[in-house]
DNA sequence: TAATATATTTAGATATGTCTAAAAAATTGT
DNA sequence: ACAATTTTTTAGACATATCTAAATATATTA
């Protein structure tokens, strides 16, 4: 087995590479686990040694077969047990995250097939985020950001790109929670701000940063 | 906050206390964590310089309030995983200890208060242990030990003493699952084996080594 | 109580994962 | 192309939790 360290590196190889195989550096890792870069270059030689990741010195790293597996089965956990907290413990979708960064960690196949199970094989978490199956494969919705879409464009809010509790609540509070229907109204040559129309209601102005953050289906 | 390993170390010691406090001596825990003697007395004066018991060299330790509190909190923890388990996930009572271990060690209290509610706020786990509520308190049911009971008493069986798969197993095949109804029909003197009725129905022997595990309340 | 056996602790070693400081390689800018 | 900057690696140290072997304390028993 992994310990919990290793886990950890690999399901922030595998986002970091864009989740398409890309080389993830050094310093790119380091800032993702909060340590050093030379604690990294310690473990990357390690995981190298297990053959879970492709390493080469001062060039980086790109995950193996084996070490996609084992990264998109945490990512498999990390996003059933969301589900479960949000759908059977009634948490927000903000708060979440921390908890199901622990629970990630627990090792029992039998006990995520179940949950899968009592949950309804669910496709996607709260945040939108796609749920890998048992085999690993991972359904990537067709998600537009929001600062791409034109005046007129309609679409449904489907994801996040940012899963920070500020974020999320601001989210929230705005009415822009997964599900809602949306239409551009207008975007701001100034400074990309963004007006919409909000489940053919009300209208409301956010920002470029904000709307960067948000995904669509259209 | 302590690490898993400090956590299992004060749960083992809290159990060998028969739960009353008494002294617990540097081998029986070391029996029971799997270590050397030698790793257990280092552990102990960590424990100690945290507070969290009081240890005499060569002595022994007994628990302070403060490493009670944290030992019922996992056990807490460790028993309403269990009746999820079982309850919601249909795993089977002998399938369920092993993951508990992992999962007692999650740590949010608002997980845990969320998970009690969920389940309904059960008073005790699919073993028929007490879970500690929240403040730490544990009500405990007047068991009797089925070697205890003479011929002719009546009782439900409502706990077991061992935990181990095979022995649950064995009971589970024999009928003398959690709520079976039981009557002592005959006590032997050569080996100390019961036979007993079932939920007024079949009879069945067991050995006394059966019975010491076996709990019932009158 | 003195010898013997058992339990416990100490001393010193190892493995994991982290750190800082310094060296080495790669990248950038002129 | 080469100097300056940035990135990455190495070297050496530290904390945690473990181990074995040896020393010491306690318990047993003759
Ligand atoms: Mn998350
Ligand atoms: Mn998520
Ligand atoms: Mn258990
Ligand atoms: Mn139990």
């Amino acid at each position: 087995m992994h310990s919990f360290t290793e886990e950890n590196y690999l399901k922030t190889i595998f986002h970091l590479s864009k989740e398409d195989g890309s080389v993830v550096t050094t310093n790119g890792i380091a800032e993702v686990v909060n340590t050093r870069a030379a604690s990294v270059t310690d473990m990357l030689k390690k995981l190298a040694e297990k053959k879970l990741i492709n390493y080469i010195k001062y060039q980086g790293a790109t995950l193996t077969e084996s070490g996609k597996q084992t990264a998109t089965e945490i990512i498999r956990k990390h996003r059933l047990w969301e589900v479960f907290l949000v759908e059977k413990l009634d948490f927000k979708w903000d708060e979440v995250h921390d908890i199901a960064e622990e629970l990630e960690h627990i090792n029992s196949p039998e006990l995520i097939e179940r949950l899968d199970k009592f949950l309804g094989y669910p496709k996607s978490d709260p945040h939108g985020d796609p749920i890998p199956d048992s085999n690993g494969k991972i359904l990537q919705k067709p998600f537009v950001n929001l600062n791409k879409m034109k005046p007129g464009e309609q679409g449904k809010i489907s994801g996040v790109s940012e899963h920070s509790a500020i974020f999320l609540q601001y989210l929230e509070k705005s009415g822009l929670t997964l599900g809602t229907l949306i239409k551009i109204i207008d975007v701001m040559e100034f400074d990309g701000s963004i007006t919409l129309e909000i489940n053919n209601d009300k209208t409301i102005s956010i920002s470029r940063e904000v709307a960067k953050n948000l995904l669509a289906v259209i």
